[in-house]
Order: C-alpha cells, then sequence, then structure tokens
DNA sequence: TAAGCTACAGAACGATCGTTCTGCTGTCAA
DNA sequence: TTGACAGCAGAACGATCGTTCTGTAGCTTA
C-alpha cells in the first residue's frame, strides 16, 4: 500500500524462478513463467527476463537459449537479526550475498571434494559424512589438514614432522598417529568442509 | 573394433551434454544436440533422448521441457583413491558437475546463510566462523539445531524443551542453557553447514 | 541372398516459442 | 486536468521446436 512497485518485481519473481530452478534444473519457457509469475501477458514476462538479464540475474546460450546468469546463485548472508520478527523476504535486500561455492572454492580444477569416513578427526570439527574441499597439490606445510593416500584410500589428518619424517596425525585420542613407511602420498590440502544436516 | 556399437552412443554423447550443462546451465533443444553430438538428423537426437531418459539421465518438466534427470548428476566425487598417484587433472575433469549449492540447498528462497559467533556449539562440530546453512521456518522439533533470536541476535544452539516451554542447548559444557523469556523466536533449522579452512 | 536390424539423413508438419505492436488502467507530478 | 509513465492484457506473426514418416547404407544372421 504505502510503498508502490516500482521495480518490485524483483524479490518475489526471482525467488519463484529459483525455486522452480532448484525443483527442475532449468529455466522454463516464457508461457511457463507467465503461469509461475502469475502473469498471463507474454509481452510481459519478455520485459522482466530483460530486467533479470540486465541484473546479472539471467543470460542467453549462444544458441539463444535462457539461462541463469552469473548472479542466479547468490544467496543473502543474515548476518545481524536487525528486524528480529520478519525476514521479510520482499525487503531482503538488505543483503551480503554469498555463492557457496565461490567462497570455498579458489580453483575449480584444482578443487574436488572428499568424503570423510571415521570420526578421527572430530576434534577439528569435521565429522563421519562431512565432505572436504581439497585443493589439489603434492605437498603441504606442517599443521595444515591434508587429505593423504594411505592403503590405496583417502585419509584426512594434520600433517606434522617427526624426526624428519613426514606423520599424520589424527585430532582424536582414540586413534594412532600414522607413520607411513616411504614416502608419504599427499592427495591436497584441506580448503573447507561441507556437512549436509537434514 | 571386437566391440561394436550396440548402444554406445551413451558415454560419449553423455559426457558432451554434461560439458554442455557445466557451461550453461540448461540442456539445449534437438537441434543444439544435433550439432554438440555431430548428428545432423533430429529423429536420431530424438531417439538417442529417448534412450537417455530411459536409462534415467534425462527427463522431462511438466511442461513437456527437457532437463537433466536423477542420474545426470551422478557425482564423480573422489571417494577411492583408486588410481592413487594420480588424480589425473586431464581425467578428473570431467569433474563436479553438482554444485555444492545443489547438494546444501533444497528451497533457494527459504534459505539463507547465518555466521556462527562463539564457541558455544562446538562439541557439534560447530566452530567460530562457520556458515550456518538455514532453512526458514517459524518452529522446529526438539533434537534439531535451530537458529533463534536472542536479544535481536543470532544464536545457533540444540532446541530443547524443559517443564513444557522450550529452551536452547548448546553443545559445550562451558555454556549455559537459554530460557528465554516470553516466546521463544526461531529463525529457522540448520541444514547444513559451511566452513573455509584456507 | 534374402531378411532384419541399427544408425543415421532428409523432408514435412503442426505445435509452441519469443517478439512485436496495440491498447487499457492506475498513479503521479506539473 | 492533463500529459507521462509504469504495469499489465491480448492478438498477430514468423521462427523454431519436437514429432513423424520415408529412405538408405552397412552389418548380421539364417
Amino acid at each position: 500500500m504505502a510503498l508502490k512497485n516500482q521495480q518490485a518485481l524483483d524479490p518475489a519473481y526471482l525467488e519463484k524462478l529459483q525455486d522452480y530452478y532448484a525443483e527442475h534444473k532449468v529455466i522454463p519457457s516464457y508461457s511457463v513463467l507467465a503461469t509461475l509469475w502469475g502473469i498471463s501477458a507474454k509481452s510481459w514476462v519478455a520485459e522482466c527476463v530483460r530486467r533479470f538479464e540486465e541484473a546479472g540475474y539471467l543470460d542467453w546460450t549462444p544458441d539463444r537459449q535462457l539461462k541463469p546468469g552469473a548472479r542466479f546463485f547468490e544467496r543473502r548472508l543474515a548476518h545481524d537479526a536487525v528486524q528480529a520478527g520478519l525476514p521479510n523476504p520482499a525487503l531482503s535486500d538488505g543483503y551480503d550475498l554469498v555463492t557457496i561455492d565461490d567462497y570455498l572454492i579458489r580453483v575449480p580444477s584444482k578443487t574436488s571434494l572428499v568424503r570423510v569416513k571415521g570420526e578421527s578427526m572430530i576434534d577439528a570439527g569435521i565429522h563421519d559424512g562431512d565432505l572436504i574441499v581439497v585443493e589439489q597439490q603434492p605437498n603441504a606445510n606442517v599443521g595444515e589438514i591434508v587429505v593423504a593416500i594411505v592403503d590405496n584410500e583417502f585419509t584426512v589428518k594434520y600433517l606434522d614432522r617427526e624426526k624428519g619424517t613426514f606423520v599424520l596425525k589424527p585430532a582424536n585420542k582414540a586413534f594412532p598417529v600414522i607413520r607411513p613407511k616411504g614416502r608419504l602420498e599427499i592427495f591436497g590440502v584441506m580448503a573447507g568442509l561441507v556437512r549436509r544436516t537434514r
């Protein structure tokens, strides 16, 4: 009432599109967008799409097919509970937007994921089933958490040095220090962690 | 030579499609698929699509638009150190077709991120500075980790019940149980966790 | 050597797509 | 009170889509 629309299409429309995309992994056609947004004129859908495109939320393939833009996967980081009660989605451009992938992955070509088995790193906050973001590299510094290859399996441990040779230390007193015979094979260094709890 | 094609289209065609999807985040049309696959008959593209669909790699939206199927994102997550020495980048570049976003976020419009302050949940593997993936909803079940609003600030705790009223329990003996006066304001439920360590 | 299958090509067709244009309604500043 | 503009609806149109049908080249089996 008080505030008028202005460019008010943005938040609500974008959210519906993002939810649709999360479900189907594709951007729908204009006519589907029309029903999704509750608009009945394709011309108006086109105008809205044009604005999202301008804002970087949508883009086109070389073949003129609509696709998600660079900012499409941004997510809002709620830092202070400023407006306690309502995380009003319409106002939620109280922003700080982050995409999780960008946050965790610096060098995509050298980054991969390894699932953690067991509780050996529990004191470092690494639980069974967590995904470790690994930056692949053949060596690492003492004190870093590394993913090493021991007995043909990945293992996540602190890298340490004992009498001139490298050892792998767990973050759990119930587990032993691993002292590899021969060369220690390092797969990469831990750069982050991802856990799903629901 | 020895073995003939049979249904041999699968691997090469699928990889090209996955690469295309990784770049554009959409499934192209039949005519684009034709050039992508080096086929010049749309009828044959249709047949190949039908097979991928049958195998679970492709699917259709309710609006008859082609979309990735359930198996399309089968993860090339490095689980076993099968080929120990070489995480050959040339081979491993069919990498991470699914984004971490997809892994963590089910409903984008109701999902936001909250940064953890303090060590009160350390026994649950939640450290200072971690990002909590929150699914916003006004209520939750006992035992779930919730993000609540206390004194105008976000706080992450276990939800529990004491004598008929809800309380917030830390996962750290050094911290007290929070017994909110009045209504407990729940921002959402924890659905995941993201940590950057480098 | 005839029959049958797979792997394509090419043309034709109706359905659907995105674009464009015209027009209505409500708001707001001049 | 009168433009000017934003937010939409609706119709018309050419381009493009996926489907379908017909045809063919190469291999296999009987």
